[in-house]
DNA sequence: TCTGGGGTCCTAGGACCC
DNA sequence: TCTGGGGTCCTAGGACCC
């Protein structure tokens, strides 16, 4: 029985739901930009062929972008990850198994019908009419382009879905398992375009002579193994089509969970650097509680600007806690003194975060000499975090918060060109005609 | 003036144990 | 002068992903 590993992703995610909530986007240049405002990490098509660069900083562009007519928006997290979960559900019903992957991707798995005969033609039935009608449905049901790439493997998968996006004669959709040769489709595909090739590994590539994704995919496995040990030797498998790199489709419990930000502006003062680590402790406790985990244990980081110049300042402190815990009380109390341990007057930070590790799953029993709270005040301090987290769920992040958290904080992210929340805010609703 | 955030996995090396 | 071998656990750091 043969199987078929799909990838389908959204072009350009975060642009394409920019203008799936405005129509009067569709077709114009559009980016949209990191946190603070900070660089580019979208653009629609149309951005793309003015060569607007991915990754830049916005203020290096800025003018440019005017004189351009680009439109430009903040991230609005709350919109992509609603439009991802759509996007989701929509694909459920079309596979037989469904990894997501992340915001704007999925891996999945399905039956691939036999091919049309014997003899050298396609080594299996060719999906790509069912990519198609696939494609079609998450448009008229999303607004959102995607792009479907078909294999027998993860990493090939991934290719397929390259040269899918690549190629505008196959209009979305390519199918690498029903080509008679794949040789060819690989050369074209640069080897720094390969799943898990980051930056080092193409560089080792290029000088080794290896090219493209089908050089790396014949490079002798001893040389692989020697450089990259089993994660080389993993990938390799799975491009030669010997699945390696399995479905996940069920969601693996997380091993730490991090809230971490630039600021806005430098801060300078210990009082201000309290507010923001309370501020991203009660976001990752909050996480915390969703994925009903404890943490065992929290540490703080900070670091200064690593662009002004001066010597980069960069520390970190970690506590152990007693007693694992996913209150944001017992949490901020962890936090606040390890934030005043880190904090140096003379030294102006650009960043700080919160990281907590050893995380544990609530259900499990907790081995512990001392009992810090008799199981009754427990309880209650439970049922205190579920209805803050109920409260701000409903009405909106921030609606009941600790008073350590300051109010309107000088260093908060910069979002000046931020969108509706139109799917996830009843006031923000797209009117759809009006009398 | 202005430069993102949140993860995972693997490996090497040190501490420690018998 | 000369000082074993094998195992586990933990951590830091590097590489990658979107």
């Amino acid at each position: 029985m043969a199987f078929a590993t799909v990838l389908i992703d959204g072009n350009n995610f975060y642009a394409s739901c920019e203008a799936a909530l405005d129509p009067a986007l569709i077709g114009r240049p559009l980016v949209v930009l990191s946190n603070n405002d900070g660089c580019i990490v979208a653009r629609s098509a149309e951005a793309r062929a003015l060569g607007i660069a991915m990754g830049v900083p916005y203020f290096q562009v800025r003018r440019q972008l005017e004189r351009q007519g680009v439109v430009v928006r903040s991230s609005n997290y709350a919109l992509y990850a609603d439009m991802s979960q759509r996007l989701m559900a929509t694909l459920e019903p079309w596979v037989e198994e469904l990894e997501v992957y992340s915001i704007d991707e999925a891996f999945g798995r399905l039956h691939r019908p036999a091919g049309a005969g014997p003899g050298k033609g396609s080594r299996g039935g060719d999906l790509s009419a069912w990519g198609l009608a696939l494609r079609r449905q998450v448009r008229r049901h999303l607004g959102l382009p995607v792009a479907v790439g078909i294999a027998g493997s993860k990493t090939l998968a991934k290719v397929a879905n390259r040269l899918a996006k690549q190629n505008p004669i196959q209009q979305g959709v390519f199918d690498l398992g029903a080509v008679p040769d794949p040789d060819p489709w690989l050369e074209q595909v640069p080897v720094e375009e390969v799943w898990g090739i980051g930056r080092k590994l193409s560089r080792w590539c290029r000088l080794r002579g290896v090219a493209t994704a089908r050089q790396l995919r014949d490079l002798p496995s001893g040389e692989l193994r020697a450089r990259c040990g089993v994660v080389g030797l993993r990938l390799q498998q799975d491009l030669r089509g010997h699945s390696c790199l399995l479905l996940q489709s069920v969601v693996p419990a997380k091993q730490e969970t991090c809230v971490s930000r630039s600021f806005s502006e430098p801060v300078t003062s210990l009082a201000a650097l309290r507010e923001a680590i309370a501020t991203y402790l009660s976001r990752a406790a909050e996480k915390l509680r969703r994925q009903r985990q404890r943490t065992g244990t929290v540490t703080v980081f900070v670091r200064s600007s690593p662009f002004n110049g001066t010597s980069l300042y960069a520390n970190a402190a970690t506590t152990t806690l007693p007693l694992a815990s996913n209150d944001t009380a017992v949490l901020l109390a962890a936090a606040l003194p390890l934030a005043e341990r880190l904090f140096k007057p003379h030294k102006p930070l650009q960043k700080a975060g919160v990281l907590l590790q050893n995380l544990q799953p609530v259900e499990q029993l907790q081995h512990h000499l001392l009992v810090p709270l008799p199981p009754e005040q427990q309880q209650r301090r439970e049922a205190l975090m579920a209805t803050i987290d109920g409260l701000n769920r409903r009405y909106g992040r921030g609606t009941v918060q600790w008073a350590a958290c300051g109010l309107r904080p000088a260093w908060a992210m910069k979002r000046e060109r931020l969108s509706r929340s139109a799917t996830t805010r009843p006031a923000d609703l797209p009117v759809v005609w009006a009398d």
